[in-house]
RNA sequence: GGCCCGUUCGUCUAUCGGUUAGGACGUCAGGUUUUCAACCUGAAAAGAGGGGUUCGACUCCCCUACGGGCUGCCA
């Protein structure tokens, strides 16, 4: 007998972009399911009809496209099940675990100041809970569960361990609104049910939500999931990470350029752990990432950090791959597609870009000798070691790397030599060479950019810069 | 207010009663270098505070402080 499949699930709701603590939540799901052979199922909560969008949504879904996590079946839309919701809410109001409730909401409010200056609980406490049918008037009413008011319950969650609290802090909360539709904690109780989810990953501000949707899972005889809430991940002064510590949301790291495989690796650890393991492949992530791993403190997000492991993966990263990702982020930032010149000189450049950038913006500007075509124009700080002496030696130079053999021992024997003859350092060469080649300052090597660019276009750019 | 959760270098974290409290990012100092980098070597840097329990606590218990969450006919 094998284990049970697991299946998770995230669930966002469509009121904004996909924020970067979501997508954490998303790939913890993801990492668990996808290490175990399990489902992934992705759940939109668009009940809140008023805020929910089709533009969020989308974009919920580019993220999540972006950050490689790719869910099963197709994404499900909360709001399509209210029909069900409200027949689980009925079900319960005739075996006796939910009841009518009459109340109005003036009448609750005013319950509620009454109890705020009395310094008791401000649950309301419905007079309809044990009224008998004959009782009740014809005016529109709720369903309210019958929550129990003495004792105990305990849940165990895998990551704040078993976590207790009194009866008397669960309300009888609204399961059906008078019109008729589902409240979010009744949906989600219905849907994790119905989906057949076993892990409820989430964060932890839904610590205390999980004892109220326990009380619909007893109710309706059906198993609890496993829960985990994970903290959420605050900003660099310890805040909750919001608009004004800067980028909040996964597709604004993706304009910026930070490729998709460091993000997943950054994110992954941030606030999990595996012993000392800090640079992983997704293969690892998969294989290793547990529940047990997760850090009980909220983790503040570090660019930095972010950066180097965005640095390793990049080197990392296949050559073709690599120019794909390069491609579709020029394409999220408007830029104008590779022509097919670019993308050849790429693909050969690849692998003297890679092992420097930690963005896609540092990739590209490394990458200027193969972006721009001749003549090449230096920009500020490249003009400067364009003087007439490097002119002259660079007019001493052409002719015979013209004849040299074209390869990288071949090209460094030709410049030392004329380095040397001159009395002068690599260095001072490199300098304008690399001015004449690229029009940067920064670039990979010079030999390498000569390689790549073939002896034609090297000795067209240095005819250019020497005249 | 009530209830719940949390607190190890600046940051992410390891440690699951006995360690000189380890690693990584960042920082600083040297080295190397055809630019920017990268790379190499080294350094500084932590158990919130107070009580217990124990031969021995970062680790277990209690209190305090601080941070966070929930307390809706929002999700």
């Amino acid at each position: 007998m094998s284990e049970p499949q697991v299946v998770t699930r995230f669930a966002p709701s469509p009121t904004g972009a996909l924020h970067i603590g979501g997508a954490r939540t998303a790939l913890f799901n993801w990492l668990y399911a996808r290490g175990r052979g399990g489902k992934f199922l992705l759940r939109i909560e668009d009940t809140d009809r008023s805020r929910s969008t089709d533009e969020n949504r989308d974009a919920i879904l580019a993220g999540l496209s972006w950050l490689g996590l790719d869910w099963d079946g197709a994404p499900i839309s909360q709001a399509m099940g209210a029909a069900r919701h409200a027949e689980v809410a009925r079900q319960m109001l005739a075996e006796g675990s939910a009841y009518k409730c009459f109340a109005t909401t003036e009448e609750i409010e005013a319950f509620r100041e009454a109890a705020r200056e009395a310094g008791g609980s401000t649950h309301f406490r419905s007079p309809w809970r044990d009224a008998a049918e004959a009782d009740h008037p014809d005016v529109p009413f709720v369903i309210r569960l019958k929550a129990p008011r003495v004792g105990a319950t305990t849940l165990v969650d895998e990551v704040q361990g078993a976590v207790t609290i009194g009866n008397d802090q669960l309300d009888d909360m609204v399961l059906l609104r008078s019109d008729g539709t589902p409240v979010y904690m009744l949906a989600v109780v219905v849907d994790d049910h119905d989906m057949g989810v076993t892990h409820v990953i989430r964060g932890d501000d839904h610590l205390t939500n999980a004892f109220r949707q326990a009380m619909i899972y007893r109710a309706m005889g059906w198993d609890l999931p496993v829960f985990a809430h994970v903290p959420l991940i605050f900003g660099p002064d310890g805040k909750k990470l919001s608009k004004r510590h800067g980028a909040t949301g996964a597709a604004e790291y993706q304009k910026m350029g930070y490729p998709a495989a460091g993000m997943r690796n950054y994110l992954t650890r941030l606030g999990w752990s595996h012993g000392d393991a800090e640079y992983f492949s997704d293969a690892e992530a998969r294989d290793w990432f547990d529940l047990g791993g997760i850090g009980k403190s909220p983790a503040r997000f570090d660019i930095k950090k972010l950066e180097n492991l965005c640095r390793l993966h990049i080197a990392a990263s296949d050559d073709a791959a690599l120019l794909h990702e390069l491609e579709a982020f020029l394409e999220v930032t408007g830029a104008p597609a590779l022509t097919q010149g670019q993308r050849d000189g790429l693909r050969d450049a690849m692998p003297h870009l890679k092992d420097r950038a930690k963005i896609f913006p540092e990739l590209l500007e490394k990458a200027h000798f193969i972006m721009a075509s001749r003549p090449i124009e230096p920009d500020e700080k490249a003009a400067k070691s364009l003087d007439d002496v490097s002119r002259g030696i660079l007019a001493e130079l052409t002719p015979q790397l013209q004849n040299a053999s074209w390869d990288r021992d071949a090209l460094e024997a030709v410049v030392t030599v004329l380095a040397e003859a001159h009395g002068l350092g690599l260095g001072k060469i490199a300098g304008p060479l690399r001015a004449a080649l690229a029009g940067r300052t920064t670039s990979p090597s010079v030999f390498d950019m000569m390689l790549v660019l073939g002896r034609d276009e090297t000795v067209a750019r240095l005819t250019d810069a020497a005249a």
